[in-house]
DNA sequence: TCGCTGCTTGCCCACTAGCA
DNA sequence: TGCTAGTGGGCAAGCAGCGA
């Protein structure tokens, strides 16, 4: 049956009627259909969701909605014209439901009123959601109108989710019986193996970063000598951290754990301020008759403390449904965007204080539960404080003064705000290069001038005018200032994030490209996609030559990968390859995970690898393919504040944080 | 005491509604 | 129609309970 089409771009299909299980579990299995232009010949690609449905368990009196809005999916076995009879319904319609609180109590609805209007103009009886979440097993197949509750993911619903593999292959196999003889099914992707030589050169150029073990069950891990060096020499630019705690645990906590894991490296200076973080309250505007945030206060905080330097602050709030909050606005966003204008660059922490919620739908934080992991806030608070201010960066491999890496990696994102989040809406193109484990930052739209992290964070929260020079005259700036800051670096690689960044680079988009005219003639230009609006290709990997789906083996595919059509020494070197990371060690899912077989594991949620698309647009050296995809796939692992390989290769990681570690939205009326 | 399982929660990533 | 931000979804890891 049809579901509803999220994006024009996609359709989706869910079986029917839904499978049970022997306890009377109900599950559907969905199918998205997407295109993928960008891979010759062109594919379809089939993405396969399990959708399960929430039925009542037990005794309990009724199921409940999910925290925010549940999109029920209805099947009406009638024509919703009472006119007009369908043979057979083929599609699902959803309709929204939430909690409505009033007089003190939350009572569920359906949510999306202009839909239930129309419904009852067309005289179709919506069931009341009362009935409906006291029996939904009553609403599941019937012979009048199907309404079924998808479940979330931590709720046991029977199966687990995702689908994995060997359960894919499967349908795909039933489904092109159904196809035209023309249809196949793809063959798995072929492993680009690295060996010998690029083996050798990415272990040559790279460094390898300690783990940091973290505090766990209130016990903090043993901390050796060599991870202790390590963790002084990512925070060997900052004098001090500013810490402004509104209570004594959390200011503890910050005290031991900077102890334990930075020796006596970290100076912290504790400064009390309470109202730092206190909510905002609003007030009316004297020029114009508007509400706007009072944030007066943390300008003078800004203003007394300001250092000659930019120096981190580690700022205690509250939880954002903290009671007091109901009287005002969440600081956050204010404190993110102002402090930075002193030289104050900002790190919140939750407080530990008891978190009273009136929502009794919510789930309930006790205070136990923040008490216990706050030796865990209290290590991340302290990473991303002096994350910015990490200027050597630990990538290329030093031997004493000199780098055996005399490479370029840079990463280009745009920062966009719109209307709803600041004063006006912008872009603000930002570069971040790496060389010689050095950090830049270049903000191309106001100069060519390369700036330290910390630099370019205070001066973007400062000044938010842009030169108006053209998008093009801006990209060209950028090229050009790269080569020749590094004109002495045997390689420049420049990565730049398709979805976000093409619509202002729009040499990026596949029709305006053109790989005989590439801006540089220096520079390789890497452009990766992910997923989103489906960019990224469905498909699976298998580590091994044979083709087999036998106990999941290709769930645990990791490496760089390309279509089985393509020879990887002859292809265009514009190949689409496919970056897959690793599942972390600790995914360790049973092997035998069929959602249609009676096995022990179909309960459990099974999800496919991150994959990214990567192509080189624009390379000096196109006989390198291999050893730049290679490059930047092993980028994606070098981030040393986390174990897990992450979303982009480490450049454009960092481009991307400079939009967390400013503009965060909330811009007030100048009151000085 | 150890290993296994299920439950819970924080955190991060992905998806898509709704804005511009 | 493209982009953003809010919401949804999933992984990691802690913890409790249970049985060997």
């Amino acid at each position: 049956m049809f579901g509803p089409g999220y994006r024009a771009n996609t359709v989706e299909l869910v079986s029917w009627p839904p499978f049970s299980s022997p306890r009377g579990y109900r599950a559907s299995i969905a199918v998205i259909i997407s295109t993928q232009s960008d891979i010759d010949p062109k594919k379809i690609n089939l993405h396969f969701q399990m959708k399960r449905w929430v039925v009542k368990g037990g005794e309990k009196s009724e199921v409940r909605l999910q925290k925010n809005t549940t999109r029920c999916y209805v099947r009406r076995l009638s024509s919703w014209l009472s006119d007009y009879d369908l043979l057979e319904p083929n599609a699902f319609t959803t309709l929204a439901a939430n909690y409505h609180f009033e007089n003190g109590e939350y009572t569920p609805q359906w949510k999306n009123q202009p839909v239930i209007k129309i419904l009852e103009r067309l005289s179709v009886d919506i069931p009341d959601i009362k009935s409906l979440l006291a029996n939904p097993t009553d609403f599941i197949e019937t012979n009048q109108m199907d309404i079924l509750i998808p479940a979330r993911s931590y709720q046991k619903a029977g199966w687990g989710t995702g689908v994995p593999f060997s359960d894919e292959r499967n349908l795909l196999e039933q489904i092109l019986d159904f196809l035209p003889s023309e249809a196949t099914l793809t063959a798995p992707w072929v492993k680009i193996l690295i060996v010998k030589e690029l083996k050798k050169s990415i272990s040559q150029r790279f460094q390898k970063t300690p783990k940091i073990s973290k505090p766990s069950s209130g016990k903090l891990p043993e901390i050796n000598e060599e991870l202790q060096q390590f963790l002084v020499e990512q925070a060997n630019n900052i004098n001090k951290i500013l810490v402004c705690c509104r209570t004594p645990e959390v200011g503890e906590a910050i005290e031991r754990i900077a102890k334990h894991y930075f020796g006596d490296s970290l100076t912290l200076e504790f400064q009390s301020s309470q109202s730092l973080a206190d909510p905002i309250s609003e007030e009316k505007s004297k020029k114009r008759n508007e509400l706007f945030p009072k944030t007066k206060h943390i300008k003078e905080f800004g203003k007394h403390n300001q250092p000659e330097f930019p120096a981190p602050i580690i700022v205690e709030i509250l939880p954002p449904d903290h009671q007091s909050y109901s009287k005002g606005q969440d600081p956050y966003p204010h404190i993110k965007s102002i402090l930075p204008q002193y030289n104050l660059i900002p790190q919140c922490i939750l407080s530990s204080e008891n978190v009273k919620r009136s929502d009794e739908f919510e789930e309930v934080e006790s205070e136990d539960k923040l008490e216990e992991n706050i030796d865990n806030r209290a290590l991340s608070a302290i990473i991303d404080a002096i994350l910015p201010f990490n200027q050597d960066y630990p990538l290329s491999i030093f031997e004493g003064e000199l780098c055996k890496d005399n490479t370029v990696y840079a990463g280009f994102y745009v920062i966009r705000r719109n209307k709803k989040t600041a004063n006006q809406s912008f872009s603000e193109p930002v570069l971040v290069s790496i060389y010689e484990n050095q950090v830049r930052v270049l903000l191309p739209a106001r100069d060519l001038q390369f700036r330290s992290m910390p630099d370019a964070i205070c001066e973007l929260a400062r000044n938010r005018t842009s030169r108006s020079d053209s998008n093009n005259q801006v990209i060209n700036n950028v090229l050009s200032r790269l080569s020749d800051r590094y004109s002495s670096a045997e390689d420049i690689y420049l990565f730049a994030h398709a979805q976000n960044a093409r619509s202002y680079w729009t040499w990026l988009q596949d029709s305006k490209f053109d790989r005989e005219k590439p801006p540089s003639r220096k520079i390789h230009i890497i452009r990766i996609r992910d997923e989103t609006n489906y960019e990224a290709p469905e498909g699976y990997r298998l580590t091994t030559k044979e083709e087999t789906f036998e106990e999941e083996s290709a769930s645990f595919g990791q490496g760089i990968f390309i279509p089985q059509d393509c020879n990887i020494e002859k292809v265009e070197f514009t190949q689409t390859v496919f970056s897959v990371a690793q599942k972390p060690d600790t995914n360790k899912l049973p092997k035998q995970m069929s959602r249609f077989q009676n096995n022990p594991s179909r309960n459990k949620p099974w999800k496919d690898q991150q994959t990214r698309a990567h192509n080189i647009l624009a390379t000096p050296s196109p006989e390198n393919l291999k050893l730049h995809h290679a490059i930047t796939h092993h980028l994606r692992t070098c981030h040393w504040w986390t174990d897990a390989q992450s979303k982009y290769p480490l450049p454009l990681s960092l481009a991307e944080k400079l939009k967390e570690w400013c503009f965060n939205d909330g811009e007030s009326e100048n009151t000085d």
